[in-house]
RNA sequence: GCGCCCGUAGCUCAGCCGGAUAGAGCGUCGGACUUCGAAUCCGCAGGCCGGGGGUUCGAAUCCCUCCGGGCGCGCCA
């Protein structure tokens, strides 16, 4: 049974019984200071405020009611300026851990998202070049979101937009064309504005190997698109490497230029010509995005007939909702949030409220060596790969560190830091956890001790301070996942992991497991172990981390 | 100039839909391995939560303002 869920439930009956209802901003959590009891509930003071009464009297009222038919609470105190402090039976707390032995890799898992349609979009990088460090940033935050949403019950379908249309992709064919050319003796220049990177010359490499010099005597325009082509295929398959050695799945890749061969985006914008939010003028289409909260009108089509990215952008969203979704989540680098209020205007337009889509931006990777920056320039073709990076640091370390910053906060990625195995390197010590439960038992295993999976009575031998803070810990899990799933915030879960860890690592010098005093409480640890490497794991699987044996 | 984000311990960062005495790791210093993995644990020191105002019973959290840093403001992609 969930603590929090718990009283929630007996509060709320509570409230109802007293003509009162449960007010949104009421928080159960548990406190900063043990000695307040397990959970505390600032609902008295909230409601207190809105109904002008005392804090600490209603708490009182509530106090009492709950007291009347209560079986598993010890002590509820009144406290502070109206806080409900609650206090479980310990037996309580031991509830968990047949829960977690019952569900095993589900547990944790809830409803919470009640089957909402979300659609998560994250990296949709051009097919120009190989990814690099901060769409690894981007990709390791929107697969794990997925990940925990889905674990909180909303019904996830993730996406990468493919911009296989527009200026870029001939820019891409004519630098290929000129490589392809140098490849075969001849002196082409690349221009400034060409992809200037190396990666280009393996790929006209390929193309080379496959066609000889026999693209020399076509026409020119018809040798840049097979270029053209042959460069898109050959970058998305590093693409799709890459994000696969990452531990990154998309469901759904989605082309931006079939959106213009089905003539979505010209819908679209006799959608908005017809719903008078857009107009001619100067020779150019422009979406009048002020009217919808955006602070200057944006150009869908220019006077030279051409598109912008952002029509296709707006089809795109209004082919995403036409698909059913009902919150669209955008994963962009935090340099495109000037964007924002004009795909928010777009998504109003499309009748929908704003709030249906949901932008996380990522800021910027800065990639250090030692302390000292590594150059990243994309211009220059210099960049970090994330390739590089995790061959280097490996992905369980790349992810972690990824996963343990809020997203809108500049992150310093220090590749020796995070190659070093210690707490500079967080990850380790949630995987040593784990690894040291699974080394216990494989003791176990040799000194012949087994489980007997029958002894629910040697729980109760649980009961010191040690056990009580890890059994509170692991019962807080499922909370961590709806919050993380509500607040979009996977890190959540990794401070979570971090701090479970650490209560495991105590316990572990406190007390011994295997040759603890007599047989039943070595049952009793063995199963609380396996219990916090059961959490441990479904918690890192979440993350997209693997949750070693040994290491 | 306008807009968005950031500013918390020496360093890297949590906490931010208001809640009790502001947290963690690293680093410094001092302890704990004849015993289940020391990639660990325990302890000491370290803070006007960038400054100032306001709202509130209560502000790191919300509002205003200033300072400092990053990014964006194109019929670019």
């Amino acid at each position: 049974m969930n603590a929090r869920q718990y009283l929630q439930d007996r509060l709320s009956t509570t409230l109802t019984n007293m003509g009162l209802n449960w007010p949104e901003k009421a928080s159960i959590e548990p406190p900063r200071e043990k000695k307040f009891g397990d959970l505390a509930c600032n609902v008295a003071m909230i409601l207190g405020r809105e109904a002008r009464q005392n804090p600490r009297s209603l708490a009182e009222t509530i106090k009492s009611l709950v007291l009347e038919s209560e079986t598993e609470l010890e002590k509820i105190e009144i406290a502070g300026p109206g806080f409900l402090n609650f206090t479980f039976r310990k037996n309580f707390w031991l509830s968990v851990i047949r829960d977690i032995e019952q569900k095993k890799e589900s547990f944790g898992k809830s409803d919470y998202g009640r089957g909402t349609r979300v659609q998560i979009e994250y990296v949709s990088a051009n097919p120009t070049g190989p990814l690099h460090i901060g769409h690894g940033r981007g990709a390791a935050i929107g697969d794990s979101l997925a990940r925990i949403m889905r674990f909180a019950g909303y019904d996830v379908s993730t996406e990468y937009y493919l911009n296989d249309a527009g200026k870029q992709m001939d820019v891409l064919g004519k630098s290929t064309w000129v490589r392809y050319r140098n490849l075969s003796g001849i002196d082409a220049v690349l221009d400034a504005d060409y992809y200037q990177g190396d990666y280009l010359t393996e790929v006209a490499g390929v193309i080379h190997e496959e066609y000889g010099d026999r693209l020399l005597a076509m026409n020119e325009d018809d040798a840049v698109f097979i270029c053209r082509e042959k460069a898109i295929a050959l970058i998305l398959e590093g693409i799709k490497k890459d994000l696969s050695d990452f531990m990154v799945e998309h469901q759904v890749w989605f082309s931006e230029n079939s959106l213009i061969e089905n003539s979505t985006v010209d819908q679209t914008l006799a959608m908005l010509l017809d719903k008078g939010l857009a107009y001619e003028q100067d020779g150019a289409l422009w979406f009048n995005s002020t009217a919808l909260d955006d602070d200057k009108d944006r150009v869908l089509r220019k006077s030279d007939r051409t598109l912008t990215y952002f029509a296709s952008d707006i089809a795109y969203h209004k082919n995403k909702f036409d698909r059913g979704f009902d919150l669209v989540v955008d994963i962009w680098g935090a340099d495109h949030h000037g964007y924002v209020p004009r795909m928010k205007a777009a998504v109003q337009a499309l009748g929908r409220s704003p709030h249906s889509l949901q932008v996380i931006l990522v800021q910027l990777v800065n990639l250090l060596r030692e302390g000292r920056q590594v150059a990243m320039s994309t211009r220059a073709g210099e960049f970090v790969t994330l390739r590089d990076v995790i061959s280097e640091v490996g992905t369980d370390a790349c992810r972690f560190i990824f996963l343990s910053r809020k997203s809108d906060s500049p992150l310093d990625f220090d590749l020796e830091m995070v190659k070093r195995k210690t707490m500079d390197n967080p990850v380790y010590y949630v995987q040593y956890a784990h690894a040291r439960i699974c080394s216990l038992f494989s003791k176990a295993a040799e000194k012949g001790i087994s489980f007997d999976n029958d002894s629910a009575f040697a729980l109760e031998l649980l009961n010191t301070s040690e056990d009580m803070e890890i059994l509170k810990k692991m019962a807080e899990f499922p909370d961590v996942i709806t919050s993380s799933a509500r607040n979009l915030s996977p890190h959540h879960l990794s401070y979570y992991l971090l701090e479970l860890a650490g209560t495991l690592h105590r316990y572990y010098t406190f007390h011994q497991v295997l040759t603890a005093k007599n047989k039943n409480l070595i049952q009793a640890r063995m199963i609380l172990f396996r219990a916090v490497a059961r959490v441990i794991s479904n918690g890192l699987d979440l993350l997209g981390v693997s949750a070693p044996e040994r290491m």
